[in-house]
DNA sequence: AGCAAAAGATACGGGTCGGTATACTTCGCG
DNA sequence: CGCGAAGTATACCGACCCGTATCTTTTGCT
């Protein structure tokens, strides 16, 4: 055991990184500097940007580091699918919600060559992916369009509680989603 | 007719609102200065600033000169909320797409006080309204839920299409609607 | 014609931004 | 032990930010 008080190192990096995703969500990307970041982190600007070429670094890394909801890793097909919604319940009831950092991120970050843009359009390909495995699994025909309209309801919740600071609208995608993955099954 | 070239007046405050909004939304509201404001509108920061109180002023009237989609007037039920849907998919495939300016806004402007927020709250809220009072003349029975499922899919469609630049989200929503719409009055 | 309001032109002020420079201290490890 | 990397402390840079002050010119209207 090295025993180290403070990170050092990659430890310390990851740690900037934290640090950042969290005052990016609460307070905005563009409206968050490095200095209130590295202050926030407890290290100087300098060592900061040891770790990271740039601002644009940063937020690339932080993005890996922000909440988010949890997708069931196992069990029933279509019971992994509501529990997705389940805990998009959650997600978005959260005392400290302030929107999905990735719908943020796209917002926020107008400038299309910006390295985050392709790290966020990844994000919403692999969860439609997720959908669709599940939804295959499910016996559903058309999984790609299915998933499709799963990924909306998840988008629209998110923005949706964004705006209006309630549960209600996750609660309703949740039931919307059964509904549409009932009318495929029936559909069959 | 007075004749005069440029706007004055009442006539450019609204001028200058629209070139606000087209800024604002193009370029993202927080990286916008008012200097290039008043630039791209052809007057002095002066000038802006005579109309406007402060920039969140100038935001909050910005709002209302944004672009949007259409919603069908007049017609049969269930025609309208599928026009609503039709003219979603031509506003996320116009190639100046940059999101939709309210969720935009709520990600953008963290501070919860700021004036602006509650025009973003109330615009959520109306849009609901209208399908919640369409889906009512359909026959609907639990029209509030289904108002809600319906503006779940109209924001899930706008941010998605932003994170992925493709009408295909909005295309899939309008099918989800229907889906959703037909379930309901099966239903009744 | 003439006046008050509106707009132009320009500069400034205090602040923050991302990023860099310099010089000093601490730490891990061979 | 001692060396080099990592981190601290601090100051600085040019650019931009929102908002204001001053002064001149234009305009609409009576």
């Amino acid at each position: 055991m090295t025993g180290t008080h403070r990170p050092r190192g990659a430890a310390l990096a990851s740690h900037i990184a934290e640090v950042a995703a969290e005052l990016f969500y609460q307070r905005g990307i563009n409206l968050v500097g490095v200095d209130a970041i590295a202050n926030a982190a407890g290290i100087t600007k300098r060592t900061l940007y040891r770790h990271f070429a740039s601002k644009d670094n940063l937020v690339v890394a932080s993005l890996s580091h922000g909440p988010s909801v949890n997708f069931p890793p196992a069990g029933e097909p279509r019971k992994r699918l509501l529990g997705a919604f389940d805990d998009l319940i959650r997600f978005v009831g959260a005392p400290t919600y302030r929107g999905c950092p990735y719908i943020n991120a796209a917002a926020e970050l107008t400038n299309p060559a910006h390295p985050a843009r392709k790290i966020v359009e990844n994000f919403t390909t692999r969860r439609r992916s997720w959908f669709r495995r599940r939804l295959t699994e499910a016996g559903v025909s058309d999984a790609e369009m299915l998933a499709e309209q799963l990924d909306l309801l998840f988008d629209g919740a998110l923005a949706n509680a964004t705006k209006r600071r309630s549960t209600a609208p996750a609660v309703a995608a949740r039931a919307a989603a059964q509904t549409l993955i009932n009318a495929a099954l029936k559909r069959r």
